[in-house]
DNA sequence: CCGATATGTAAACACTGCTTACAAAAATGC
DNA sequence: GCATTTTTGTAAGCAGTGTTTACATATCGG
């Protein structure tokens, strides 16, 4: 649950953090195209020019939203190939570099909104080169070198790395969960990385 | 150049449609975020009240943007590779099948507001499956269809096509124009298209 | 020509992002 | 411990927004 200001108190304690999580819940239920600064001050029963203390901006806030949004992608890319082991045969590179197709789809069917978020104009001016996390770009460049040692694929070069990661991408953004769930297509993902890989196989 | 109300008049004249232009306009040039219809009624001549006889609420005018943005992405397409004719080699197929998708790329590039209202909430709310002209998806099946006609790929099922489609989606996402234009990277979308027909080869 | 209809206006309401002047709590130096 | 500086909050205000309402004026079909 979110951490609203006792009223006895002057200070929140955390507020910075607190908008943070629920801006990031907001951002995950599809409700952030119509959230408010007025109303997350309200909603942890604070002052609206409080928020201002912490936040230069309504901007400033979203993007920071949209680095917790690479955050979380970046625990389940975790928790789907663990960064520090390495595969030890074809079909463990090929599980692994499925279960990371799997988990970049993932969050754009549970958190649109987010998903949106981040590949949209807030989510490029946050993630920035400098970041201590290893990047999205980083995960899937690790995969495909595994993909071609254990003789998956051929040489990954930046155009074939690029082709990879743009087709998961596109995957994931028309299999997102529509904001008002109607004619929602779920598509087999594995067999979609399948297809990349044949894509990427050696000539 | 857009249509303004004349001073002396008490009409328009075509108001509906000049609200249309202007908020296009202004997708294609990245500053629909920030678009207000007060702005768009005072830039027009118009008071503000007026909007709403043509339009329910500011959502119905973007969704209308949208429906527009594909109507130009049909053009595109149309120009790219003509519906009516047909492929008569394995090399036509291909370069019909490439200008689809550097036609498809370059809305993305040099339309980037445009393009992200298209294929977000407003879009999807506005791209009805009751359309007269042919969806992107037809253009897509059609190019393919002539690709296997002709030897290229084997047969192109559901899931295949759809590979095609996200793969071509996520390359234009992700090679879109920044809003604020500074790390573009441009990618060879023709190399990118030799990579799909090898995903679809057949076996 | 005249009434119905379409289209425009002006004013209002509740809401928003954001700033400014001020107050209270917490952290810091002695 | 205590005074002071810094941080964090409050209240009120400004300009701008989406939208509705009551009213005015063109246009069009008969």
């Amino acid at each position: 649950m979110i951490q609203t200001k006792p009223d006895n108190q002057h200070h929140h304690g955390n507020l910075r953090d607190a908008v943070i999580a629920f801006a990031v819940d907001a951002a995950r239920n599809g409700t952030i195209e119509t959230l408010s600064l007025r109303s997350v001050s309200r909603e942890l029963g604070v002052s609206s020019g409080a928020v201002y203390r912490h936040f230069d901006d309504k901007d400033a806030l979203l993007r920071q939203v949209a680095k917790t949004g690479f955050d979380l992608l970046a625990e389940r890319f975790k928790a789907a190939m663990p960064f520090e082991s390495e595969a030890q045969s074809q079909d463990d590179a090929k599980a692994r570099f499925t279960a990371l197709g799997n988990a970049y789809v993932s969050l754009s069917r549970d958190s649109y909104g987010l998903w949106r978020l981040m590949f949209g104009p807030h989510g490029r001016a946050s993630a920035a080169p400098s970041d201590e996390r290893p990047s999205t770009y980083e995960w899937l460049a690790k995969s495909l070198a595994e993909l071609h040692r254990t003789g998956l694929i051929g040489t990954p070069d930046a155009d074939k790395q690029f082709f990879a990661w743009s087709s998961l991408h596109g995957l994931a953004d028309l299999n997102a969960a529509p904001p008002h769930g109607s004619n929602t297509m779920v598509r087999n993902v594995d067999s979609h990385c399948a297809l990349i890989l044949a894509a990427l196989a050696i000539p």
